[in-house]
DNA sequence: CGTCGGATTGAAGATACTCAACATGAGTGG
DNA sequence: CCACTCATGTTGAGTATCTTCAATCCGACG
């Protein structure tokens, strides 16, 4: 089995063989399943561990004292969930299980170990957070500056987009196992509106609800409606090793069916390849 | 004159003289001063250098196709503007000087050789992106889930204890150079709206505005009204070397005057010390 | 004194929220 | 196998918040 984590570190650098065993032994940690709506990493946590999500879809989430709950990213197969207790003091928000999740539990001195020992890795796992950084800023544009329909529209596309990155859809059917109520947190606004305004954009063909997945009928339409540009993934890479490849690889994953990034991966110079 | 980068960084881990020697000697770089409004540095660019602040409010700022403009953080003096071009391959936004504001360059080769020397600087660097992605988080949770005073509210006491840590402030005034337009692409509202809050928290007698600060004279009730917590800056690590310290920092430091932060500085044990 | 950027105020309209009812569909237990 | 329940999705009507457009005000500065 594919260490989804080692797949996504090399998006940004080529690991030496050895690294990446050490990479892949890390799925051998025992590890434990989460069933929908549970909390897997509470706010508060001062971890002796580091969850690695295997497999489904977790959400870093806010609730305040008001009762009001704010999901402020999305983590799938491959995703720290909690890397920022290893240096920060606790964490400062909840992880919640929104599909059934799995996570391998990785002993915080075992990473301890591995960043110590590759430079290689710590650097993958900055870049890591970097990028994560990038989409966050992106959903506080989202927030801030655009109208529901927009907003919808944005996150749709980009779950459409990642979830191409990984390989797991080839056409536009993007798993979303998530209830409306958690779109909304998601997405800022109430679940009844929300309700609405996917009323509309199905009204329009532009997508096609599915129980835990949604279609993306007119992909090109949907992203001019969410306002989507996708420089904040930084999928451009590829360039650097094809430059005669047309445009940007971001376009090009979002015309390209799957598989792409781990080819754009093997054939990365970062700046850091001889750190 | 004081790295603020250094005093930065420090609040994280505790450098060994060579390294501070080190990070001292990037003043030393050709500096250069942005007027109001200037980009500092544009979306799409690839960096050959690296931009510290050392001097007054820089912001990143996204402009969408429409016109419409969000910003997403406040730079200080000492938060460095493109680390990510570092490691990304371009900038997904752009970083503009709200006041004038004076930069360092630091040559990336610089910077690399930097990485490779020292593990701890690295990780102080990475530690540094986290701690500004909690914030992003906190302005996701701002942005979807709180109203319009809360917003304001809530921007206002983050600055307030920001501005604190770095010792800026003794007591309740925040520099704040900024129109009320940028206020309201920072909150993510019109400047029209934005104008009526303001009034509406003055009229409370929760804020007093000046011309280029604004003073803050009911600490507890703006932040209730923000709906704030401290949490998510993260500055509880004292507790690890006074634990007769009633309460936390987060505390401490909203109600102490300043300096506090280099202190514990000081004195912190992070697990990467001998790393 | 006039100009200009920025702050302030008013009135009308749009977007999104609240409250509340109702529909649907997947279990679950009789 | 049907009835019941519970979670989720859907729809309606009234309301609040925030926006838009536009006018006016104010202070700094030439």
């Amino acid at each position: 089995m594919a260490n989804p984590l080692t797949m996504k570190l090399e998006q940004f650098t080529r690991f030496e063989a050895k690294e990446r065993i050490r990479l892949d032994a890390l799925l051998d940690y025992p590890s434990r399943t989460f069933a929908r709506r549970e909390v897997i990493v509470p706010e508060g946590h001062k971890a002796d561990s580091i969850h690695l999500v295997t497999d489904g879809l977790a959400a870093r989430s806010k609730t305040l004292p008001d009762g009001n709950r704010q999901f402020m990213a999305f983590l799938f197969a491959g995703d720290l969930c909690d890397v920022e207790v290893f240096v920060l003091k606790e964490m400062d928000h909840d992880i919640v299980a929104v599909s059934e999740v799995t996570c391998v539990l990785i002993p915080i001195d075992e990473m301890q170990a591995l960043l110590t020992e590759s430079s290689n890795i710590t650097m993958g796992l900055w870049w890591s957070t970097m990028t994560d950084s990038a989409v966050l800023r992106e959903w506080i544009v989202n927030h801030g500056s655009r109208d529901a329909r927009s907003r919808v529209s944005h996150l749709l596309y980009e779950m459409l987009i990642r979830n191409r990155i990984v390989g797991v859809t080839a056409d536009s059917t993007v798993p979303f196992p998530i209830t409306q109520e958690e779109f909304a947190d998601a997405t800022g606004m109430t679940p009844v509106h929300l309700n609405r305004v996917l009323g509309e954009l199905r009204e329009e063909s532009l997508i096609e609800l599915g129980s835990g997945v949604v279609t993306i009928l007119d992909t090109e339409r949907l992203k001019e409606v969410g306002g989507y540009q996708s420089n904040y993934l930084h999928l451009d890479r590829t360039e650097q090793r094809d430059p005669e490849v047309s445009g940007r690889a971001g376009d090009l994953v979002e015309a390209a069916p799957s598989g792409l990034l781990h080819n754009a991966a093997e054939a990365l110079r970062s700046p850091f390849r001889n750190a």
